[in-house]
DNA sequence: CTGTGTGCAAACTCTTTGCATAAGT
DNA sequence: ACTTATGCAAAGAGTTTGCACACAG
């Protein structure tokens, strides 16, 4: 599950280049937005929420709010530097990997995972209706634990 | 958008027939349920949330509140007459087409419609992480409206 | 009658917002 | 200094829950 499922996502792990990052992304480094960016860039594909993000910066010692939080998420994913996913549930789950690829979802647990590269495709892509336009297709596989009862 | 695009979705439309639907569904055929029902099987498939669900019955001079709403839509997807469509957004949809299907979402309006059958088949099946199986694939093909400007 | 369903209002979760304070350049 | 970010607390949207009353069988 930590194999090389990435392409070519963010490599970025030392704190000068998360600061470029930023910098390029026309965001200013604060400390926040540098904390966040290394714990979120640091450790290769990660699919978090804002509040296990929350939870794991507040673990590291690293004051944040919710509100910065969320701010930051947003304004990562607009930099190009997040890609929000949409599972099921009421939370959002942001990935650190922006390439195109799709999900695996958790049922009993919420929890978000890449499925490989290649290991998925989609066969035919369907005719957008008159006046549309495909943004992007995305696909869930849902997961369910295999129970031996 | 209004061709059949159901395979053999429910087509109960008459009063007595939703009247059994219920019955055969351990659900006792109440005033709310019974009108809530005709709505939402009576004219083909529908992608509805509580809110708009809601709205309609109030329009329809049928008085229901939202929590009975909500306790009918899940009920109802318990029973198999609904299926929870998992798109993005905050809120929840409800397809009344049960059948194996995907869906587009209009990212402007929040919008959902079932993908013609036959319009998209997934590739290949991933292989499911050990000790899990695949409950379902859910395909939501992100529409964008094309805009001459 | 008896039990299940319904309505209301309050509670809850996740997310956003407004505004005073703090930090970056 | 001047501007943008942050924190806090309050507000918001969507959904759920608890309990008294109403309705179906």
């Amino acid at each position: 599950m930590d194999r090389d499922q990435q392409t070519h996502a963010h490599a970025a792990v030392t704190r000068p280049e998360v600061r470029t990052m930023l910098r390029q992304s026309g965001l200013r480094p604060t400390r926040q937005r540098m904390a966040l960016a290394e714990i979120l860039f640091a450790h290769g594909n990660r699919h978090i929420s804002a509040e296990s993000l929350h939870d794991e910066a507040v673990t590291r010692r690293v004051p944040v709010s919710l509100a910065t939080i969320y701010n930051t998420l947003h304004q990562f994913t607009e930099a190009g530097l997040l890609r929000e996913v949409a599972v099921d549930g009421s939370k959002t789950y942001f990935d650190t990997n922006t390439d195109d690829h799709h999900h695996f979802f958790v049922e009993d647990d919420n929890e978000v995972m890449d499925i490989p590269p290649g290991q998925m495709g989609v066969g035919r892509t369907p005719e957008p209706p008159d006046g549309y336009e495909i943004s992007r297709i995305d696909v869930v596989v849902r997961l369910r634990r295999i129970r031996r009862d």
